[in-house]
DNA sequence: CTGAAAGCGCTAACAG
DNA sequence: CTGTTAGCGCTTTCAG
């Protein structure tokens, strides 16, 4: 049962007594062919058990229904939502999505990309607008569409799809200015590599800023559970700085590690300390109290960033990049209007 | 900048004036080529930006360095784990893993299957036992090496790395009575495709049975934010019998719902209700208390099985299949031993 | 150490 | 509607 060598068309073509290019056509669906021949072909197949060479085909076709996805990891919930938004829409086509991870270092990006391009695919989904010189060239001389996601602060390669991390930043920083809260503290990732988290913090700050409001303090961590993470830093921020009464958290677990510290501690949320985080991560749906967040607009990201491969793969004439700006919308929860 | 036509080796042969043998030669680092002209080849290569074809190459060679990954969802944590550990393993080798989803369908794998052998990896690793005939004959006549993960209460195809699920449920079965647990409720998806959870459920009732106790009553849930689902169905299960001691659920996030849930009711965990979970999620780590679970050696299964493959990749000799059993480990937590 | 020739398994482009 | 002829870009194999 088991074969040394794998079948080929040759063999299809042998057993129905048709010639390889028809065959080819029958199981591509492609051309005319006539029923008999058609149903004589699909049987030989099926009774062989014929699996295709995507490798020859592609070959010869210099079509490749691949798509790279290239995100940083896929340990925390953001990123697998953006791929259930890619599937979505490639689900409906004959494209399919190949995986790369990066582990936020742009060594292994660049590894990674330069191992996929040498695939040939039909087009690159890559997370981030900050690449090596290397990646950058590397993706404008393959000639494929190239999607940057999640992001719109720089400028792509080609297309892009996303959110302004500047403008979220702002936007929570006004609404928490809004509260009248003053004494605001940050807890965040000790990732440099972290380019959206870095912008957040950047309009986050400038808008305080316009407010007469500096952050009082801050805190970082890296790796272990994010939930312990967010009871332990916030332990430790409002030890050290006691009077705080805001605190804006990088991710939604942390936020929520926090909220479940402070509920113990009997602190009074949001009167006494507000809260907030980012991302609006389905997941904590469910704990005592809804922490405040924004909604990042993952699954449209995945969604639109595969819309423009697909047009462009299904395109004749080449398309012009696309600069798509989603807007992050603030879910007050539990936590932020006192 | 952006070239019409992708590179080819015949490019960098005659901008390096040395043949496309040597040229393929030197990029490969295959025998022997002496540094000078080496180095005029990489330097050309480096040049013009040249990104090798591997669909050209792995036709010529008859060689693909991917491994494709076959699992039923990214959406639990469960599986990221388990990519992990493949990762991890194979980034000491040229090999690259190429992950498929199959939402639990039977109908899907088969699809993403076909898809996946027409690429001809050099291996695959599949969750479960339990497949279509035509998956199972896919896997038989691809002659590549298949190792299904996860599970071990089963026939594999090939080569198989996991726990015994039914062994599982029965140990956690035992714990439980030993406890003195008398009215147990079983909370879980409603998944005929999981046949894990399936075979938990079969091994704990089993082991119940032998100390005299029948499941009380049963709740299922599908979609939606577990951790909320989890709250629901243990307020459900205990209005409607109310004098359940034990409530034993198919994974961590739904158990944690229900932890979250009695504390709040002010039930005394695990004195009147006591709680077990599956999974040992670390996600959950931070949580007031800690749930009761079953590590199910995600990390380790998804290194086993990349070994496994890895080591068929590179060995001369076709090398035998291999069953490996990993021991699941019961970890109490606060919801057990009262 | 280097090159020339012959495919890998399939499909585009033409003929019938 | 069906078949024939050339490659796709690389690597294997075999000569220098």
């Amino acid at each position: 049962m088991t074969s040394k060598r794998p079948l080929t068309l040759r063999d299809v073509s042998e057993a129905s007594g048709v010639s390889e290019m028809t065959v080819s056509r029958v199981l591509r669906n492609r051309g005319d062919v006539s029923t008999s021949t058609r149903e004589k072909v699909l049987a030989a197949a099926k009774e062989l058990g014929y699996v295709p060479n995507k490798i020859a085909g592609s070959l010869a076709s210099q079509r490749v229904n691949l798509v790279a996805v290239i995100i940083p990891s896929m340990s925390n919930m953001v990123f697998p939502e953006v791929m259930m938004g890619i599937s979505e829409v490639l689900d409906q086509t004959d494209l399919q999505p190949v995986v790369g991870i990066t582990h936020y270092k742009p060594g292994k990006e660049e590894q990674v990309l330069f191992e996929m391009l040498s695939w040939r695919p039909s087009g690159v989904i890559i997370a981030g607008l900050e690449h090596s010189d290397a990646s950058r060239a590397m993706m404008k001389a393959s000639g494929i569409p190239i999607v940057e996601i999640m992001d719109v602060d720089g400028t792509p390669v080609d297309s892009c799809v996303g959110i302004s991390h500047r403008r979220a930043g702002r936007m929570m920083a006004e609404a928490i200015a809004k509260e009248g809260y003053k004494r605001i503290g940050f807890l965040g990732t000790k990732m440099p590599m972290d380019h959206r988290a870095r912008k957040r913090f950047e309009g986050f700050t400038e808008t305080l800023a316009k407010h007469g409001i500096e952050i009082a303090d801050q805190e970082f961590y890296d790796g272990g559970s994010a939930l312990a993470k967010g009871r332990e830093m916030t332990e430790a921020i409002l030890s050290r700085t006691p009077d705080l009464d805001f605190l804006y958290y990088s991710n939604d677990m942390i936020g929520a590690g926090g909220l479940l510290h402070l509920r113990e501690k009997g602190v009074d949320v949001p009167s006494d300390v507000g809260l907030a985080g980012f991302n609006g991560v389905e997941l904590l749906q469910g704990l005592p109290s809804k922490l405040a967040t924004m909604d990042a607009c993952r699954l449209e990201i995945g969604r639109k960033a595969a819309e423009i491969i697909a047009a462009r793969y299904s395109a004749e004439a080449p398309q012009d990049p696309q600069i798509i700006e989603l807007e992050p919308i603030i879910s007050a929860g539990d936590t932020l209007h006192r």
